[in-house]
DNA sequence: ATTAAACTGTCGTCAATGTGACAATTGAGA
DNA sequence: TCTCAATTGTCACATTGACGACAGTTTAAT
């Protein structure tokens, strides 16, 4: 892959888009691909760390398991984002799985060329500790979400931040590509609930379901029912 | 209340305790202290951030609301901890309400201080990035908890870690001052419900009610039950 | 000692949701 | 075109747990 297309993938991300030239040079140039076929595992819960990871294309599906095996999904990482950084940081375990979902690929940037950013670069902790911020805010809001709202709520809110991902079609009505029983992992629910919810959704016109697709139609009557 | 003292009640801290010793005296020289009536609102969701935080005596209670206005409690924060540091960072909005629990006395770190540590002290980001890996562990860990466990679990897994905040006595048991009312609302549960849950736990002769006390008998299974 | 407030114990009811089962539909690949 | 796996739609049933109600108990304050 050019590394031209590499940097406009990893520059749809904030954090990333945000640093100094320097630093995100520095990451590429440190940083070492890595393809992983489908369903492979990257780490394991309690592992020690490996290295500070991007994903590139594909997807990472992020993790835990219950004492029954059943998987509970914490978030699918999508192309251009970057994670694993709290295990490299404190120096503890994994706290999640780490699944290739697809073919995927990822950059890699190892333990030791993570640590010397600390002292090559002075500035390089300020933006770790955004990142940082942004990881807390982040699994705040999910703990609010599962706390505080319905299942219908729930259902909104992420069809709602998983349609802001999509910002290529200046269209109304955008389409996620994510299948019932995906999202019913997401949000800890059952498919058959998640099936029936939706279906209200689309009553109300505010989707359409689709094989393995949802169209969102209202994104602003979505937005509204991310509150209830 | 003399200095000694506080700095025996903060030292119970991990965090700050592992703090080099002219960081934590400038903490202490430029945090002023501030007495809170019971339910005081120290800060609400959405405030702009103003300063780093420690309850010194009595207790915060971090939460949300939902629409309906029901409230939420994240946490109670103990004597010696210390919170607050995210919007401190990113200059981002609070994101809980925090409300003081019985009369409380909280050192209070303004902004100007807490930024001029980082010029001041080079290794003050490093302290603070340990600071946001322990909140995101956390935070993750509580995730787990709501997501992996039965409420029997998160009840056990509850006990458990506020058992592990009183190490002054050597007894094989020890006692939790906390009422059915407020345990529920930690686990997003109802009173009816943990008082069910509890009275299993007394005829299995793990633990013991009382009023407005849970006395632990038996650690070990609380912890073996912990992961159901 | 008296009283009020806080807390605990218990019951019945009801809504939400997980689960198994099975049919129907869709799309990708041979 | 045909076939199969993935996905969706739908139902009945069981379980969980929230909630209101109310009585009993404990503690602290007067």
């Amino acid at each position: 892959m050019p590394s031209d297309n590499i940097r406009h993938i990893l520059s749809q991300n904030a954090w990333f888009a945000s640093l100094p030239e320097s630093l995100a040079d520095r990451l590429l140039e440190k940083g070492k691909y890595k393809v992983l076929y489908d369903q492979q595992i990257l780490h394991q819960k309690n592992d020690s760390a490996d290295g500070f990871h991007c994903v590139v294309s594909g997807k990472v599906r992020i993790s835990n398991y219950t004492v029954e095996g059943k998987e509970l999904v914490l978030t699918w990482i999508q192309p251009g984002n970057w994670f694993g950084e709290i295990s490299l940081i404190d120096g503890q375990p994994r706290t999640h799985d780490a699944h290739a979902e697809g073919p995927t690929t990822i950059l890699k940037v190892p333990n030791s060329a993570f640590e010397q950013l600390f002292i090559q670069h002075q500035d390089w902790s300020k933006h770790i500790m955004r990142l940082l911020c942004q990881r807390v805010r982040a699994t705040f809001s999910l703990i609010d979400e599962t706390g505080c709202l319905s299942l219908k709520g729930q259902l909104c809110k992420r069809l709602s931040l998983m349609q802001q991902g999509i910002e290529e079609q200046q269209s109304m009505s955008m389409e996620i590509t994510i299948s019932q029983d995906a999202l019913a992992q997401l949000i800890h629910s059952s498919r058959q609930t998640v099936n029936k919810t939706l279906q209200g959704l689309q009553t109300d016109n505010v989707i359409a379901l689709r094989y393995g697709k949802i169209v969102i139609l209202d994104r602003n009557a979505l937005e509204t029912l991310s509150q209830i």
